[in-house]
DNA sequence: GGACTAAGTTAGTACTCAATAACTTCCGCG
DNA sequence: CGCGGAAGTTATTGAGTACTAACTTAGTCC
């Protein structure tokens, strides 16, 4: 395999673990042991821990990204924005992207490199962009679209049943994708 | 000092700690260095780190559904709500609190113990019933206020500045907070 | 076929960290 | 005074952990 196919499974196995157990809850040890590769390889192919947790990181935000602009293209105004929510709520039934966003909300503010910091606020910043800009929605819309995913975020990463009070404001859609979430084996 | 006066600066340190490296992150060490006391002595006042860690999320949980009833206290209906948002954003200039708020929403997934989990999903769903409960509120309302306190949230942690344009549908409260957190020296 | 290179390994190092054991200090009380 | 207990310490251990150095294997090109 090339070093360039073996980074991409690299990659996708930090991403799972770093969203698993977090950036200092994760051993190198076990991303190579996903990969099926020995843990030194992984130093050739990426600079150190923090790279690593970096290009998940870069991983994580594509795939929102595109998942919003996939979502919205050919579409504007209040129909994009509910197209991107829907999309969204398919997006998040991947656990790992899931909570990798929330890791990174942590990762944030606890990052030893300022640069690491700030580059999570440019992508986040720039997903708000991308809404507000295929939408054209006002800044009170904005706060409730967001507002309302982050609060989606947080059910499911405390776990919260379907079942539950909790989420009784939120249309069957939600539920169903909410569903489908628990369902996955881990 | 008595051992309980003890047991009560261990859980002020471990609040702090681990709302700015998470569970993985702190070490006992530096939560003792806080404190002023030697490591070991950590486990004579607690059977272990996961029980630190978790009497510092009972005390987070604590202030906060303290903070609602305080606040809603001989209010009800709309007037309760808007008490409670407004004391909510006064509890989150402590950072510290906000921040491990935020680590509780990743560590519930990733707790090696499920009764962990558990515990930061009825606590959680408590804060939600103080809410509901002191203001009856409806469902939308219920979760539109939730989803407005976890966007605060998770701007707050990623340290988005408040001239920036996430901030743009807040009302002017919610900015001078944000704005105080900033101010927060570490 | 032999040299070069890319992909990958094993062995090891220096360090950190949670937890235990055994010792010390000091206060109150008879 | 002396003694018991509570509040704390130092020393240590054993298990991880990020990362380095040096070696191996296999395909490719001349």
């Amino acid at each position: 395999m090339s070093a360039e196919e073996r980074r991409e499974s690299v990659i996708r196995a930090a991403v799972v673990e770093f969203a698993r157990t977090g950036y200092h809850g994760t051993s190198t040890e076990a991303i190579a042991r996903r990969v099926g590769v020995s843990q030194p390889y992984l130093f050739r192919l990426f600079p150190g821990k923090q790279a690593l947790f970096r290009a998940a990181a870069e991983r994580c935000f594509d795939r929102t990204a595109e998942t919003f602009e996939a979502a919205a293209a050919g579409m504007s105004g209040a129909d994009a924005l509910e197209a991107m929510g829907e999309a969204y709520s398919l997006l998040i039934r991947d656990r790992d992207v899931l909570m990798l966003q929330m890791q990174l909300y942590t990762a944030a503010a606890s990052a030893e490199d300022p640069e690491l910091a700030d580059f999570i606020r440019r992508r986040w910043t720039g997903l708000w962009d991308i809404v507000r800009g295929r939408t054209g929605a006002s800044d009170e819309e904005l706060t409730g679209f967001f507002g309302h995913g982050m609060l989606i975020n947080t059910l499911l990463a405390l776990g919260i049943p379907v079942e539950d009070r909790c989420w009784n404001g939120f249309d069957g859609a939600c539920k169903v994708a909410a569903a489908e979430v628990y369902a996955q084996q881990r």
